[in-house]
DNA sequence: CGAGCGATTGAAAAGACTCAACCACCGTGG
DNA sequence: CCACGGTGGTTGAGTCTTTTCAATCGCTCG
C-alpha cells in the first residue's frame, strides 16, 4: 500500500527516475530539483491538470497511474495514453506555450512530483543530454499516434481492443490490466457495451481471464494475431 | 508552371524559408545550409522516403505538396499529414534513431531540398532558437494529433469530412481542394464510396461546388457546424 | 479510337451503437 | 447486522451507419 503522506520523495532514490528522462540528470542538477520540487499524493481520481488550463511546470509520476485524454463534442471521454512511474506528463503543451488541449488523472492512488516550468526549462538549457532525450521522446510518440490514428481509422474495434491490450499489457507489466470498463471502452474508442461483448468473446476464446475489474491476457499470441501485428 | 530542372535553389529567396523553422538561421548558417543541400525536382506520386528506411536527412519543400502516410494491414493507406511549401518532413523519426513509420510521397510536381542529417544536428546543437522551433514544433504537432485520435475515435464519417475539409481549407488556402477521391478518403479515414456519397450530400446542401477533381468550399460556417467546432 | 483508371451508383450485408432493462457488488446508515 | 441505494457491469433487441461488392460511367492518355 502507498504512502499517504505528502512526505518528500527523495530523488535519488525514486525507482522510476532511472529510465526516466531525468535519468540523465548529474548530482547537482538532481539536488537541485529535489529541493525545488513539490510532492503530491493523489487519490484515485484526482486530476492533474485540464483542458484548457495553461501549463505551468511537468508532473513526474513516483508512483501511481495517470491516464491522459481528451473529451470529445459530447463529453465522452477519449483516452490518448497511460501514464506510469517514471514517466513525465504536462511537458508537451508546455513547449507550446498554449493551453492544454489534453487533461490527467490518476487512474489509482499515485504519488507525483511537481516541477515548474523554470526549473525544467533552466534545465534543458544547461543539459543537451535531457534535451535530446525530450526531441527523442516527443518524436517517439508523434510516431505512436500515427500507429493510433492509423488503427482507429481502419481496424475493426475487435482489433482495436486487441492491439490496445497489447498496449496496456505494456504498461501493467506483470499484473492484470486493471481499468473500468468505461476507461478500457474510451481507449479502444467504442461503446461500453461493445466492449462487455468483446471482452466476453475473447474470454470464450480463451485469450483473457477475468475478475471482476481485473483482465489477465493468457495468450498472447492469439492477441497480436487479432491486432495483426 | 514549375520549373522542372534540378537547379539550384537558393536559400535567401526561398519563399517558404521566412515562415518555416528555418527562420531564425542567421546568414552564415544559411549560407552553409545553402552550399551543401541537395535540390530536387519531383514529379507527382514521387516517393520522398518510405515506410521502414533510416532517415539520412531532411526535407525542406520549396514548392509543392507531400502527402505523409502510413499503410494499414490490407494496404490502405491513412494520410496523416499534408505539408506544404515552407515545410520540412522526415524529421521526426531522424531524432528517434528509428526507422520511418510514415512514407512520404508528392502530391503533384514539386521543388524539394535535402539537408543532411549531421548538417542538420550540427545546426540544432549551435542554434537554440532552431532547438526550440522544433521541439515547438514536435509538442504542437503532439496534440494535434490527440485532437485527430479522438475524432477519429468518436465522430461520424460525416463529421469527420468536414473536419478534414477544414484542416484542407487551410492547407490549400485560396485554391480550390485538389485531391483524387481516394487520397480524401485515406485521410478522412472511409471507404471511397462512402466519400464520394458525402461529398454529393455536401454539394446538394450547397456547402461545396466540385469540379472534376477540385473541390471548393462556399459555406465555410456550415462546415464548422457540422464538425463540430 | 480504345484501354484503363478514377469516379459514381445501387443493393445487400455487416458492424457497431443506442436504449432499456436487469444484475451484482459495495458501502452506508438505520 | 441487514436493508437500501447507487454505481458499474451485463444482456437483449432494434436501428442506423458504414462497408462491401458489383456494375457502370466517363474522362484522359497513348
Amino acid at each position: 500500500m502507498l504512502e499517504k503522506s505528502h512526505k518528500h520523495i527523495t530523488c535519488s532514490t525514486c525507482v522510476g527516475r532511472k529510465n526516466s528522462l531525468l535519468g540523465s540528470l548529474c548530482n547537482e542538477e538532481m539536488e537541485h530539483v529535489n529541493a525545488h520540487k513539490a510532492c503530491n499524493y493523489y487519490k484515485k481520481h484526482q486530476s492533474l491538470f485540464l483542458e484548457g488550463s495553461f501549463p505551468r511546470g511537468v508532473f513526474c509520476i513516483n508512483e501511481g497511474m495517470v491516464k491522459i485524454f481528451q473529451r470529445g463534442d459530447e463529453g465522452k471521454e477519449q483516452i490518448i495514453h497511460i501514464a506510469k512511474s517514471g514517466e513525465m506528463v504536462g511537458f508537451r503543451s508546455m513547449f507550446s506555450e498554449t493551453p492544454y488541449r489534453v487533461a490527467a488523472e490518476t487512474l489509482e492512488e499515485s504519488n507525483i512530483c511537481f516541477i515548474s516550468k523554470d526549473d525544467f526549462l533552466n534545465m534543458m538549457d544547461s543539459n543537451p543530454v535531457l534535451r535530446n532525450g525530450i526531441i527523442k521522446e516527443l518524436s517517439k510518440e508523434l510516431s505512436d499516434r500515427a500507429d493510433f490514428i492509423t488503427n482507429m481509422a481502419q481496424k475493426s474495434v475487435r482489433e482495436r481492443l486487441a492491439f490496445t491490450m497489447i498496449i496496456l499489457l505494456e504498461i501493467y507489466e506483470k499484473e492484470p490490466i486493471n481499468l473500468s470498463r468505461e476507461d478500457l471502452a474510451n481507449f479502444v474508442g467504442t461503446a461500453t457495451e461493445t466492449l462487455i461483448r468483446l471482452l466476453k468473446d475473447f474470454k470464450e476464446e480463451g485469450i483473457i481471464e477475468v475478475h471482476t475489474r481485473k483482465i489477465s491476457v493468457l495468450n498472447k499470441e492469439k492477441l497480436f494475431a487479432i491486432a495483426g501485428k
